[in-house]
DNA sequence: TGAAAACCCTGTGGCCGCTTCAGGGTCAAG
DNA sequence: CTTGACCCTGAAGCGGCCACAGGGTTTTCA
């Protein structure tokens, strides 16, 4: 199986696999004699871990703690919940600070004054007003 | 005003100033004879209206757009709408994301077993199997 | 048998919105 | 005249890819 096969088995892109690759969430199979990597199912299962994790927005750096753990079949799988609550509670934080966007962009939407020349627009001028919450610096992440 | 007490007026960090700068947000001002900027007024104004709507996440270039209608204050303020509403429907859309994602992990989390081997932890073989929409590629921007 | 097409390789650079650093120059106070 | 606070430019880094250039390899079909 050559890394074409492995993206469509996983639904993803060459780039994606060498990534993964490069990040050590793959380890590099062996090559072919052309200088193919060769993959076998091993190799889907792990990628499509991988995939899913990403899927739900997990980083990199969650993804490989999960595997690590799935690698040390005897180890203690607590850890696994605490990745995955703290993943959780920053999603939730996330949503939370989406859904105050949200709101005070409607706020703003609903000043709009109809069509004004931008002079007079209250949505320009709204944002203009230096109140506006300025702490709140967008952190991205999730 | 020097740069610094420019960054201090709009609580935000030198770097961000000359990043605005950089990317077409903040005019570059006058430099004094030793080389530094100096800034009046309008500066403090233009920055800030800058970071608000950074606050609200937009992208540079949302507020690009803005910034452009706010300087022909003669112009049709009905693009400013439509840029605010773009915005806030990418909002709402990853919001609905985030959503999604949050109710997958809370159903994962459910599936804990208590304290096992990590060979017998669900979770870990919850993420192991292949459904899990393996579309809904993560993309971030908002 | 040979050419074209499909596949693969490495390495580099770009995206966004900053942040951090290196290696300097400038200015005010003591 | 020195110290320290402030400022400058330019380059590199973050995450998680994506896109490209400039090659090599394998398959397919005539």
């Amino acid at each position: 199986m050559n890394i074409g096969q492995l993206a469509q088995a996983t639904h993803t892109t060459l780039e994606t696999v060498r990534h993964c690759e490069r990040e050590g969430l793959l380890p590099p199979p062996p090559d072919s004699e052309g200088n193919y990597r060769l993959y076998g199912p091993w190799h889907v299962e792990r990628l499509a871990f991988v995939r899913h994790c990403r899927s739900l927005d997990m980083t990199l750096d969650e993804v490989r703690r999960l595997l690590r753990l799935k690698d040390h079949p005897s180890a203690d799988c607590g850890e696994v919940n605490a990745v995955l609550s703290a993943h959780l509670g920053q999603v939730t934080a996330r949503i939370r600070e989406l859904q105050q966007l949200k709101l005070q962009l409607k706020r703003l939407e609903q000043q709009c004054n109809g069509r004004q020349a931008a002079r007079r627009c209250n949505i320009l001028n709204g944002l203009a007003q230096q109140g506006g919450r300025c702490g709140v610096p967008p952190q991205r992440a999730v």
